[in-house]
Order: C-alpha cells, then sequence, then structure tokens
DNA sequence: TGCCCACCTTGGATCCGGTCCAAGGTGGGC
DNA sequence: GCCCACCTTGGACCGGATCCAAGGTGGGCA
C-alpha cells in the first residue's frame, strides 16, 4: 500500500496531504468508487478536501497508470484500483454493481484482420451485463 | 426503410411528421448518429422539431428494440439502427468514430460459471478500441 | 534551518448531455 | 367532423465533470 505512494513519488508527484488520502482511499479495499464516493471517504479523514482536487487527483492515477477508469453506464465514472492484473467487468443492470472478471481467452484474436479497417487496436474491453444475485431475489 | 414506419405502425405508434423525420434519418444512412445529429438533420427536414421530441423519439425506438444505444465513452450517446444482426464495436479513441465488426466466436462462452458470481447475464458488449486511419495519418 | 517559487488546492462558476414539466396541439377512432 | 388520449414544445432543471483565478505549501537549495 505504501508501494503505491512509492511509486507516485518516484515518479515526481509532490507528495500533499489531498494526494495521500485519495491514493489512500482507491489503494484501501478494492472497489470500484465514483468520484463523489471517494470524495466522500476522503473527506472522512480530511475534512475540507474539495471535489475538485479529488478529481484532479484521480485523473493523475490515472493517466499514470495506476487506477482505470470504468464508465459502464451513464451515471458516474468508477476508479478502478485493480490496474495491474487484466480483468473485464461483470455489471447489474440494476444496481450498478461492478464484478471484476477473468474470461478465458484473449478477445482480441476474435477479430479478423478483414474486420479491423485499419484502425491501430490497442485495447479490448468486454463487458458482461445482467443480474446480480442481490437484484434478482429482491 | 417503410418496413420500418409499417414495424412502427404495426405497434400502434401514432404516427406524427416528428417520428416519422426521425425514424427516416435513422433508417437513412446506417452510421452512428448522437441525438443532436439526429436533432440537427431531423431539423433540415422539419424545422421547429424539438430536441426533447428527438430524445423523446429516440428513446421509444431503443425500447422497440429497433434501434441500439451506444455510450462508448463520456461524450453523447449514440443510436445504432443496425439493431437486427449482432454486432460489436470499434472505436477511435481520438476522433471517436465508430464502425460496427462482427467478431468470431461467442465472447459470453469466455466467462466460466466460476466468474459469474450468480449473476443472470443478459448480453455481452465488447468494444475494441485503438486509432482509425485518418487519426493515424493526421 | 529558512526562503521561495513552481506546483497544488480551493470553491464557485460553467459546461454539457440529458430529463422533466405544464401548457398547447393533433392523429385517428368513432 | 368531433373529441380526447396521446404527442410536442421550449424552457427550467439536474448531475457529473471541468475550468478558473486567487491563495496556500512542499521540498529543493543555500
Amino acid at each position: 500500500m505504501s508501494d503505491l505512494l512509492n511509486r507516485l513519488r518516484g515518479r515526481g508527484w509532490r507528495m500533499t496531504a489531498q494526494r495521500r488520502v485519495v491514493a489512500e482511499v482507491l489503494d484501501g479495499d478494492h472497489m470500484h468508487l465514483t468520484a463523489d464516493e471517494v470524495h466522500a471517504r476522503a473527506a472522512a479523514r480530511l475534512p475540507e478536501i474539495s471535489r475538485a482536487t479529488v478529481y484532479n487527483t484521480l485523473g493523475e492515477l490515472v493517466s499514470l497508470g495506476e487506477v482505470l477508469e470504468v464508465s459502464t453506464d451513464r451515471r458516474a465514472k468508477r476508479y478502478d484500483p485493480n490496474a495491474h492484473r487484466p480483468h473485464q467487468h461483470l455489471v447489474c443492470a440494476q444496481c450498478g454493481a461492478i464484478r471484476d472478471v477473468h474470461p478465458s481467452g484473449d478477445p482480441l484474436a476474435a477479430l479478423p484482420d478483414a474486420e479491423r479497417f485499419g484502425f491501430t487496436i490497442s485495447n479490448v474491453e468486454v463487458t458482461y451485463r445482467g443480474i446480480c444475485p442481490d437484484c434478482t431475489s429482491a
């Protein structure tokens, strides 16, 4: 966990209380929080932290490759701290819950050259949608 | 093309000038237009059509299964009139252009039961991201 | 140890896609 | 041709995200 902070320091991040708190919130439990949820949890520890700073910091973590942005619907983006193991997402269409999943095989292999239209493809996102057990029984 | 209008009439759609124009815009060339683009094209034929009506009509077409909603990024949703042949999307990360593609195999088969966490999975979306030829050369 | 400035934070304004609403208009069944 | 259930309208509103100018501060350097 201070691994993350060390990596960030090593990349020239000026370490401030705000950034530390945001990084720790994400690194704490591996959930898929929205920016507002991150802000709420950060504010629990550092009451005066602003939304703008949370957005800035999340954006930096994303561009450093430490965190992934996941927007599975029109609601708020979610931030996925599990950036270092490739995975896909399983999303509940009702409550929006997200689980990381690890399908077998390489989805990119399924796309023949003739269907690539000259694009330089850099990644593939697979989103499985359905209803989670909680919403099914409710 | 009047196939679409006939299907809609058959489902009890009250046919108004506005709805006809929106349906025709989508059915015309098989592109992936945003709601605003649909509005602009519709307004070219029916100047006083409102944005609200375009949104309403698009929403109805989606819930009738005649059109698919595609939101590949945080920008505006796009509407895909090609709802009757299953396909996936190839998206340019730079300009946002979308192409329909038809990968081989069933992506759902790649997800083992142990990774389904009790979800009732209803569909799978695959989005290939990359840079299109136009943006590569530019 | 202390200074200083480049970088960071702040909150309020602003943007943008989308939705809501109440009032007025109209398709199409009778 | 009438009438009303349904449709359209535009303007207000919403929520997530971003921008901005003003003030604060980490940490390199002396």
